[in-house]
RNA sequence: GCAGAGUUAGUGAAGCGGUCAAACACAAGAGACUGUAAAUCUCUCGGCUUAUGCCUUCGAAGGUUCGAAUCCUUCACUCUGCA
């Protein structure tokens, strides 16, 4: 097919898989241009350069190694130049750790009703200002490298899995995969001046909805091609998680093992556990956060609990008695953090983007040798 | 003491003869959230354990009317002027 690709420029060596049990759980080591990464990692999104809420020391306490970015959020304001001019997104947002910005495809998802989608790109329309932005897949890979990402990801194509739009899902296959190749000649093009090792890494997207055959199908085009790491895109966006673990589980076996696989937008813990124990070392999420700022946390046995609720307005105990997190070892009571958030104190919903994240990636670290 | 204005559900505040258990906001209670248009959104919010049903409400007590939160009388408070 047109869009496959000799693999001829892979970076070779940045994962080194630690363990592996077949088609199962591994731990490894993502080695990133900005230092080496223990999987399985969440990562958190700072879709606006930062965690929301959070400084970087605050996202370090919580174990937390690599911070996402978005590319169409940092787009539209304040633009990649002033970023760039800022310092680069590590400057930008003193994280000095790894970074990885997403592509901007996913708002082809969530901003449905503001955009237009051609084979040349996708035309947004600001949300906020009203202004018509295009992006391509060259377009995306240029902000991305000049954002300054250590690691992103190639423009796609995703569908929602409702009825409706699942109609959609063969075309936005092999969008998806015509885009990558753009993508590939794009990057190659951007990076050509680049040492390998200053080279940032190329995700290429797995799409397919929930057709067995054709994430299979997608997956082998995308490990076909020149991409550093593979991602899993078009999941957790409303089907029910038993859908998203066929897929998963179908692609568990097929994977390369010299290549990272991170899946993207998951972060409800169960469903964590279930991507790690099928082969997955990263996951991104904006979970963790927003669950947090609206008072909803994890704690022991993946139940959540609602701050806010009345049960608390006395309650001594920390989020979790069995948590490492800032929030829990310092002992702010659930009392405490119920009246901070009933009265819109933003410190509430940091202590609890901190214990949330932590949560995450306490499931990580126990999946590590 | 005189003259005005007011008293509506937890709070603030609409309503000014029937379509009012009574708008709206806040507070309160519960829930949702998976590559962030999200410190957001949804539902409930007089009682009856749940209903195109019944009951009790709009400072208090009387009255007018087929019908009153809405009109009249008296009373009780509150506020603003003048003393």
């Amino acid at each position: 097919m047109l869009y496959l690709t000799p693999v001829n420029d892979l970076k070779l060596n940045i994962f080194e898989e630690i363990n592996q049990s077949p088609n199962g759980p591994r731990s490894g080591v993502l080695k990133t241009r900005r230092g080496d990464v223990k999987t399985p990692t969440f990562m958190p999104d700072g879709t606006r350069g930062v965690v929301k809420s959070l400084t970087a020391e605050q996202v370090k306490s919580a174990g937390i190694d690599i911070v996402l970015a978005n590319t169409f959020h940092l787009h539209i304001q304040p633009g990649e130049d002033v970023v760039a001019k800022l310092g680069g997104l590590h400057e930008f947002g003193k994280w000095q750790g790894p970074m990885l910005t997403d592509s901007g495809g996913f708002q082809v998802f969530s901003l449905s009703k503001l955009r237009k989608i051609t084979e040349d790109g996708v035309t947004f329309k600001d949300p906020v200002t009203g202004d018509m932005r295009f992006i391509s897949p060259e377009i995306s890979m240029q902000i991305q490298l000049k954002l300054g990402a250590d690691m992103i990801v190639a423009f796609d194509h995703l569908t929602g899995l409702d009825e409706e739009s699942i109609k959609d899902t063969q075309e936005a296959f092999d969008r998806t995969h015509r885009w990558l190749e753009r993508c590939i000649v794009e990057f190659k093009k951007l990076t050509k001046d680049m040492k390998p090792e200053e080279r940032p890494l190329l995700f290429g997207v797995v799409q397919g909805g929930l057709d067995l055959s054709l994430r299979e199908q997608s997956l082998k085009i995308i490990q076909d091609s020149e991409v550093d790491g593979i991602a899993i895109g078009g999941l957790s966006v409303g089907e029910p998680r038993e859908e998203m673990y066929k897929v998963l589980n179908h692609l568990a076996p097929l994977y390369d093992p010299k290549r990272p696989r991170f899946l993207l937008g998951v972060g409800d813990p169960r469903d964590l556990r279930y991507a790690i124990e099928h082969g997955i070392d990263m996951l991104d999420c904006v979970l963790p956060t927003r669950n947090a700022r609206h008072a909803t946390v994890w704690v022991e046995g993946d139940k959540q609990i609602h701050l806010t609720n009345a049960q608390f307005i006395d309650d001594i105990s920390p989020i979790d008695p069995g948590c490492d997190c800032y929030a829990c070892v310092n002992n702010y009571s659930k009392g405490f953090l119920r009246h901070q958030f009933k009265v819109n104190e933003p410190l509430a919903g940091s202590l609890a983007s901190i214990h949330n994240l932590r949560y995450l990636q306490r499931i990580c670290e126990s999946y590590r040798i």
